[in-house]
DNA sequence: GGGGTAATGTACCGATAGGTAAAAAACTTT
DNA sequence: AAAGTTTTTTACCTATCGGTACATTACCCC
C-alpha cells in the first residue's frame, strides 16, 4: 500500500494562510479563489486535503481557537481573579489590535455572520464561546477573590462581553492604544 | 407636469422590511431577492426608489438609527450620570433582544462586515459609531458625577464596548434576562 | 379621451459563486 | 521498468449574484 504523489504544500501553513484571510474578511466575504491564492493552491486540491469551505473553516476555527486564542486558557491559571481578568481582557486587546494580524476577533465576526448558508458556522463560532465561557465560570467558581457583589456566573459572561466589545472596537477602527486604556478603565471599574 | 403611475407601496414600511432582512442576516448574507421578496417590490423598483443594494442600506441603516436606536441620543438627556449609562446599557439589552426583530446590532454586524465590496458599508456604520461615541463623550464631559478614577473620553469608550459586547451576545444567543444581569452587573462594578 | 409621465412586470445580462470530472504528473512498491 | 496510488492541472458545470432594457400599465392634465 504505496503513496501516490506527494503533496506540494504544507497543510498546516496553508491553514494559517487561510486564516489570515477569514480572519479578514469573514467567512462570507471569503471566497473560493481568496483562499486558494492565499493558501498557494488550486480548488481540487483544497478539496482533498479540507473538505469544502465550510469544513475549511472547521479546521480554521480550530487553529485559531488553539494558537491565537490560546491566551484564554491559559489566563485561567493565574493566581488571583484580578489577573485571571487582567490577562483576558488585555488578550483580547493584543490578539484584536495586532500589527500583522486582521483587526477584530474571527470567532466574534463569524458568530455575527447571517446569510442562510453560513449557519452551520454560526453553530461552531458559537460552540467554541460557550466553551470558552464555561471554562472561565468554573475557574471563577473556584476563587475566593471574587469582586464583592458579583456571582462567580454574572462575572464570567460580563468578563466575556467585554472581550467581545473589545474585538468589535477592534474592527471598527480603535487603535491598540486606546483599546489598552478601555482594559485598564474596565479593570479598575471592577477590582479597585 | 403630472406625476405618472403611483407607487404601489409605502416607502417607509418597504425600508423597514429590508432594515429586518439586513438586520437579521447583515450586508452580505442579504441577497436582491431576499430584500425584494420582504419588501413586496421588484428589483427595478427597488432601484428607482432606493438605489443600489449599497445605497439602500444606508438609508436603512439611517432608519435604524433613528428608529430602534434612537434610545442613545434619548439616554444622554438623564440627569445623572450613573441614569444615562443605565439607560445605554439596558437599552442595548432591549434593542438587541427584541422578540420581534433579529438579535444583535445590524450597526455591530455591518462593521464586521469583512468582504472588499463591503467597504462602502463598513465605513458608513464606522461613522455612526463615531458620531455615537461623540456626543456620549461630550455628555460625559460636562458632567460632575463621574465614578472615581474615569475619564471621561475613557468611560465613553468603556460604555459603548460594553454596548458591543452585549450585542455580540445577543447574537450568538444569550437570552434577554441573562444579558439583563449583565447589564446589572457592569453598572454594579462602574457605580457601586 | 388622448398625450405625457412614471412606475411596474418580465425577461435578460455578464460576472462570479461553490464545486467537480477527467487527464496528466510524481511518487512508492514489487 | 511496470503497476498502483495519490496529487496536481485544466477545464468545465450549474446556480446565483447584482444590475438593467424594454415593453406595459396606471395615473394626471388638458
Amino acid at each position: 500500500m504505496p503513496g501516490g504523489r506527494p503533496r506540494s504544500f504544507d497543510a498546516d501553513t496553508a491553514l494559517d494562510r487561510a486564516l489570515e484571510v477569514f480572519w479578514r474578511q469573514g467567512y462570507e466575504g471569503t471566497s473560493l479563489i481568496d483562499l486558494t491564492t492565499a493558501m498557494g493552491i488550486n480548488k481540487p486540491s483544497l478539496y482533498a486535503a479540507f473538505g469544502n469551505k465550510e469544513e475549511l473553516f472547521g479546521k480554521v476555527l480550530a487553529r485559531y481557537l488553539e494558537g491565537p486564542g490560546g491566551y484564554t486558557s491559559a489566563a485561567l491559571e493565574a493566581p488571583t481573579t484580578r489577573e485571571v481578568v487582567r490577562l483576558l481582557v488585555h488578550g483580547a486587546v493584543d490578539l484584536t489590535t495586532g500589527q500583522e494580524t486582521a483587526h477584530g476577533c474571527l470567532c466574534v465576526k463569524s458568530v455575527q455572520a447571517g446569510g442562510p448558508d453560513a449557519e452551520p458556522v454560526r453553530r461552531d463560532a458559537v460552540a467554541a464561546r460557550k466553551a470558552g465561557e464555561a471554562a472561565l465560570r468554573r475557574r471563577l467558581e473556584q476563587a475566593d477573590d471574587l469582586p464583592p457583589g458579583h456571582e462567580p456566573a454574572d462575572l464570567a459572561v460580563l468578563v466575556h462581553t467585554v472581550s467581545d466589545g473589545i474585538a468589535v472596537q477592534a474592527a471598527a477602527g480603535r487603535t491598540r492604544e486606546e483599546l489598552t486604556r478601555v482594559a485598564e478603565s474596565a479593570l479598575h471599574a471592577l477590582f479597585d
